[in-house]
DNA sequence: AATGAGCACGGCACATCATT
DNA sequence: AATGATGTGCCGTGCTCATT
């Protein structure tokens, strides 16, 4: 199980409540919601309706809940406790086109263990945003697991939510909130070594992304801090090639020093690992000097078609083989840059969609000193811009897209 | 030039966590 | 209940930048 993925609703991305979330209680919780959302997709739920109303009931194993999680604590009592304080947790969801309606809902309302199961359940309201999957964060919980600190999980969480973006640039204060330090680590230094540093590190460290920040002042103060996100994606490759250099070393020790011998005076060119096979091969049937000789002669002879002439001057057409494999390499290639240029096409088209959202996104939530500072940009383009249809709410939404296309 | 705010850094004491 | 590890708050010193 590599990848066990929950698309977590962005409302619970960044839970905000008095008491902060432990590592174990977002751990949990995301295993319980992911478990939730199994039932809701794939299970007789998904064909019901969802009410918003309602609430709805799930079951999982404790073991497998603890082993998902990566919790490792034996004392239930302690893990009970946990429970009981995750379930203090609110979410206030908002209203998008009036600010004023707001709900309010506890993330768990109700939780028991009977016969080493977990039954609790969610309110409606959630059910169905892990159903319906609108604004929603898609996390690898298999990544989520090693990571120690809660800092880690919770700027994790974030740098997921904005992968294909970029994570925006946020006030000092706004990092404060969404980590739960407002009141803590008063003095920025601890702030940056005990959060802002260890998450970034154990993030790059232990997941799938290499997460790091800059901070930009205002006078003294430090006012911003910028996340910086940095794929790890070539990390499985890398390890398969390391993985393969280590068996071809293996292989390189079996063969005499004879063969090594031969090897090295060979093309650079030729210097395959076939070559050493199609050597010790030779070997059995001539002798080293005559081989010597033979690549000596044949260097000099053919530049183009070494190994051909070579296994010609001596007595067979083994090359062929080699020929062909040359070509099959070549068509793999290919087809590989095909893929991968799919790939970046597909991911430019999700990048445009995201950017529209986001840049929308970002508008509704619009400060009301940018939102002057645009409202004077526009007034002074005002004539041209209403000639063409233009209006402020879509100016705007088209000069934030266009600032989030400059960072990428 | 003097003053002070905000941060960097190391270090200490105490609190809390995670486990036995 | 005990304990080692880790987390947290706070202090002193020193630096830089901004204000007076």
């Amino acid at each position: 199980m590599k990848n066990e993925m929950l698309n977590k609703p962005n409302q619970l991305i960044a839970v905000k409540s008095q008491n902060q979330l432990t590592n174990i209680q977002r751990k949990a919780y995301n295993i319980f919601l992911k478990n939730a959302q199994n039932e809701v997709k794939f299970s007789e739920l998904s064909k019901k309706n969802i009410k918003v109303e309602n609430s709805y009931t799930f079951e999982i194993d404790c073991n497998l809940l603890h082993n998902k999680a990566g919790i490792s604590i034996k004392d239930l009592k302690y893990i009970e406790k946990e429970l009981e304080n995750l379930m203090g947790m609110i979410v206030t969801i908002r209203d998008k086109e009036d600010k004023e309606n707001w709900e309010k809902l506890s993330i768990l309302p109700r939780i028991k263990k009977e016969n080493h199961k977990y039954n609790y359940s969610l309110f409606g309201t959630i059910v169905k945003s892990l159903k319906e999957q609108t604004f929603f964060t898609s996390l690898n919980l298999f990544q989520i697991k090693n990571l120690k600190s809660q800092y880690s999980l919770i700027l994790y969480e974030l740098a997921i939510r904005y992968r294909k973006s970029k994570i925006p640039k946020m006030r000092t204060e706004e990092v404060r909130k969404i980590t739960n330090t407002q009141d803590r680590y008063k003095d920025f230094y601890n702030f940056r070594k005990r959060v802002l540093d260890r998450a970034c590190d154990e993030i790059s460290e232990k997941t799938d992304i290499k997460l790091s920040y800059e901070t930009k002042r205002n006078g003294r103060e430090i006012a911003y801090i910028n996340f910086k996100m940095e794929e790890k994606e070539n990390l499985e490759e890398l390890k398969q090639i390391e993985s393969f250099k280590k068996i071809e070393e293996i292989k390189e020790i079996k063969y005499s020093e004879k063969v090594l011998n031969l090897y090295n005076i060979l093309p650079k060119e030729d210097q395959l690992e076939t070559r050493k096979k199609q050597l010790e091969k030779l070997l059995k049937e001539h002798s080293y000097e005559m081989l010597k000789a033979d690549i000596k002669y044949c260097k000099k002879k053919s530049k183009k078609n070494f190994w051909g002439y070579f296994v010609k001057s001596i007595n067979s057409g083994h090359y062929s083989i080699i020929e062909v494999e040359k070509e099959k390499a070549k068509e793999e290639l290919v087809k590989k840059q095909k893929i991968l240029e799919e790939h970046k096409k597909e991911l430019k088209k999700q990048e445009k969609i995201f950017l529209e959202e986001q840049a929308k996104e970002m508008f509704e939530n619009i400060s009301e000193n940018e939102l002057n500072n645009y409202e004077k940009e526009y007034k002074k383009q005002e004539k041209i811009l209403k000639r063409v249809g233009v209006n402020l709410e879509s100016f705007i939404i088209s000069e934030i897209k266009y600032k989030l296309e400059e960072k990428i």
